[in-house]
DNA sequence: TTTGATGCAAATCGTTTGCACCAGA
DNA sequence: TCTGGTGCAAACGATTTGCATCAAA
């Protein structure tokens, strides 16, 4: 079975929800994707599973995931305004866009914090939280293109 | 005369457009403002000037400059999902944004340019454009809080 | 006088919500 | 059975658009 799904277990455990099918379905489906789905993209996906489910259910169980902690959300500047989930990593990090292809990286490096320390220093400011994205082409777009 | 009213004038000039009040009035507000105002609040800004003012217009004043490269605008993580327009400045900065009072901080740091070379090499892949926001407290609202 | 810009209302897009019904526990 | 979750439709907030009218050039 799926982390994610094992995970929700355990909360509606504690919590005292319910397991549908359609949770496990979106569950399942957010694990394996290693995207960066929109809610309309997931909603297309799972569709496939189950042509009933309601785009107003993948919002609810977003939302209610990305409140217990095991989904977050964040949005690109796209075309299209739209947010977009995947499973919560633990520790910080940040992300790569292909603006081609779509494929998002999620990367860490330890200069963000020095980018910080030198921000909070030279404004005597407190930094909380940071998103960094960078936008382009990843290395398969790269070769194709040629 | 604002620096900003002056260059639309130019490219009004060029593309043989009309310099209204409306225009003028968006302009000038912008340009004083040195905040990151939302459409909205430009809107709520400018009506003090012009009551009649149609929300509408601000947005289409401000994609008209967005085009022409005058003003440009991002998001921010925020309660209510607003673009936030701004003056574009020629050089390329980053964002830091004061969560208590809504201060925006332009800053630079060339370790930016490091981090983006980085990635380039480990992940073989072309980057065209980062955006980075710091979320926190400006030095104001760090005395404030005391 | 000509035609580009405005105000207004209506449309659109992504997301949320109220409610009757359904189905896990 | 009980009550939390779902599907559906309608509401919502930010932004855009069509159109009749207005006003810069």
């Amino acid at each position: 079975m799926s982390n994610l799904v094992e995970e929700a277990i355990d909360l509606l455990q504690v919590y005292g929800g319910r397991m549908t099918d359609q949770r496990r379905l979106i569950l399942e489906t957010l694990e394996t994707l290693d995207s960066h789905p929109s809610a309309e993209e997931l909603h297309f996906i799972v569709r496939e599973q189950d042509p009933k489910i309601h785009l107003s259910t993948i919002y609810r169980t977003l939302r209610w995931l990305e409140q217990e902690g095991l989904v977050s959300s964040r949005w690109f500047e796209e075309d299209r305004r739209q947010e977009r989930f995947d499973p919560a990593l633990p520790i910080e990090h940040h992300h790569f866009l292909c603006t081609q292809c779509k494929k998002v990286i999620e990367f860490d490096d330890p200069m963000v914090r020095s980018i910080m320390d030198r921000f909070e220093e030279a404004f005597e400011a407190q930094i909380k939280e940071t998103t960094i994205v960078l936008y382009g082409i990843c290395s398969k777009c790269k070769k194709k293109s040629k």
